[in-house]
DNA sequence: CGGCTTATTGACATACGTCAACTATTGTGG
DNA sequence: CCACAATAGTTGACGTATGTCAATAAGCCG
């Protein structure tokens, strides 16, 4: 392992505050690769051999149902633990990660994750307060879909992706038009005509950059302050 | 508290790992209420104060929109942990949790739980492992949302409900149908028309009774096999 | 047996999906 | 660097699943 990828791991949440010897232990088997867009990472109903953490890049969390239509769980990014759960409790993957952006991504044998979570407390610590993050998201994610219009998702999609709650900023796509409608639960097409909905209140966009004029306007547009 | 309860309290699987001494210490403080229908156990937004344990009867996660529109995030039974993200992070809840069939409800001061969670190693890890099993719970019900059509929901839902895989059974939904149509994301309108498309495959009901003809079939119809 | 809630049914509205045409954008080889 | 194909995004016309509203029917309880 390169020298840069262990300082990139010791990054991650996850693994941030462990001990070094927990560290070194934990990520004594690890392997670090460069993997091309649309690198398939983990397959939906299979078993996990590995956990995934990103280090850098985008990946993309595909389900699909039976009949083979896909849609997106949610997108990761740089610090993100792919998917704990299914590694954790052998289980087979409910959904499958798909890389977008070139991304560098570090290989954990799924077995010494599991004599981690049993040796080391603060793994597991680790590992409980990451998967409460996580809960967190797809609470909300649920209550937007049951709760939400296609344009208030996209508005709130689009202040979460800010870091500012006031004033007016860019914000970039994490993926392309297609793969962002799908983790909103509508069409490309519904896509394109929630953001011409959302044109008079200042959003406007060109390609994976979108321009939001007032922030706080959109935010109380989609009624954001539910989130956090 | 009560023997009785100290028993049902052992039961949980968050607790059931527990060394006597780390069962103790958590517990130190535990009360145990027998609470009514309807009782809100805690508000969406607040701040939480207490971890709650369900040792029996029903409860319901619910979320609102800033509107004041409510759904039914999930419900819950005995065993389960109400919402513990929010008090491992001590975050304002996201859902409110709502008593169904009078229940009885540990109580876990807030702060004995982050306590144990750095203390007590097999606590982190039976939370860890609890949080995972949620994941996969929320995964599931994001790409049914997304995926699937109001019928093959509920289809998928009865499935669920019933512990066979084939043959014929009888169901209990856990609560009346406002309640579970909430769950699926629809109305009780679109729950009655869905129960009324599924009534060629041999599903018929009355109240929260219902009964599957050849559950085989229905999973089939919905293709349940992704779960699990 | 009324009066209450809860579930169903019907008529209608609408948000979103589908399909197809058209327009950008991106990438590639000459 | 341009031409061109290939891909991605937009727009329009239309269909449909689901929501909405109102009326009816069925449980439930005093």
């Amino acid at each position: 392992m390169r020298e840069s990828d262990r300082e990139l791991l010791r990054q991650v949440p996850l693994l941030a505050d462990l001990s070094e010897a927990a560290f070194a232990t934990l990520t004594r088997r690890v392997l670090v690769h460069s993997l091309p867009h649309a690198t398939l990472l983990c397959r939906q109903g299979e078993r996990p051999e590995h956990l995934h953490l990103v280090l850098s890049g985008q990946v993309t969390l595909v389900g699909r149902s039976d009949a083979g239509v896909e849609t997106v769980v949610d997108f990761f990014g740089a610090g993100d633990v792919l998917i704990a759960p299914a590694v954790m409790l052998d289980a087979p993957y409910l959904a499958s990660a798909r890389v977008v952006n070139d991304a560098r991504i570090a290989f954990v044998p799924a077995d010494d994750v599991r004599q981690a979570m049993a040796a080391l407390p603060g793994f597991s610590h680790a590992l409980a307060v990451q998967l409460a993050r996580y809960w967190r998201t797809f609470i909300r994610q649920i209550k937007e879909l049951k709760l939400y219009s296609a344009p208030e998702r996209l508005a709130g999609f689009l202040v979460g992706l800010s870091s500012q709650r006031e004033g007016s900023t860019k914000v970039a796509l994490p993926e392309d038009r297609k793969q962002v409608a799908a983790r909103l639960g509508m069409t490309p097409e519904s896509l394109s005509r929630a953001f011409v909905t959302l044109r008079p209140l200042g959003v406007t966009g060109k390609g994976k950059q979108v321009t939001i004029a007032d922030v706080a306007r959109l935010a109380t547009y989609c009624q954001y302050d539910r989130v956090l």
